[in-house]
DNA sequence: CGCACATACAACCGTATGGTTGTACTTGAT
DNA sequence: ATCAAGTACAACCATACGGTTGTATGTGCG
């Protein structure tokens, strides 16, 4: 039940143009928010609180550095993600496996 | 921009934990939308709902089978998400390179 | 044909979301 | 000690979202 939440706020993080170029962005680790602000149209504490949900999505994190806060993208979070998408593959892999199999019983049954 | 919107829409999809376990049942692309429905604590028009935003992000189709609709999960839906958070995987590898070849010169100049 | 089943869609409701402005707390520089 | 930069947070507003019920549409069967 956590962990469904988990990736509703995962993907839901994600699921913001704004937000993932914030992640593409901090994967240098390099700017602070008011930096990161500038980038984009729209209010300083807009951007603010969509740090903050990608932090609370475990996307980025924040470090003191002097008076800023840098943000950094916190690539564990995004493997994660990755993690539950291959788990759909693998369980398609799977099916298409039994299928193949079972087609091949039956065309050796019928030569 | 307007692929923004595409991705948007795949990861807004991804991002509640019954839509999820739609994709997942729809591997198998065996249930009609009533079949489907029957494993969630909601209405049939929910769950329609659901259906039909994952069919806008591409991550089911629908197959008229007799007077049933199969929902059938797009594969290629996943992998378009896979590819978008690879693509950050390499940005980030790409950069960690870059700091480890400015270290190894710093460290080979200093013996 | 006529009925029942599977699906589709519209209207509505409460709550979450993305945005704004305004105020308050740290920290570094002067 | 003071002031400004950088950040945090609360209050508010419009719109989107997840859910409901109710009504239509299309398809197979007797």
């Amino acid at each position: 039940m956590q962990v469904h939440a988990d990736h509703d706020r995962l993907f839901s993080a994600l699921a913001d143009a704004t937000r993932r170029d914030i992640v593409r962005r901090a994967l240098d680790g390099a700017e602070g928010v008011v930096e990161l602000a500038e980038h984009y149209p729209m209010s300083f504490a807009a951007v603010q609180k969509h740090v903050a949900i990608l932090e609370r999505a475990g996307l980025v994190t924040k470090h003191r550095i002097g008076r800023r806060k840098v943000v950094r993208t916190n690539v564990e979070g995004l493997r994660a993600a990755q993690r539950l998408l291959d788990q759909y593959e693998l369980l398609w892999r799977a099916r298409v496996d039994r299928m193949n199999a079972i087609l091949a019983e039956s065309t050796e049954a019928t030569p």
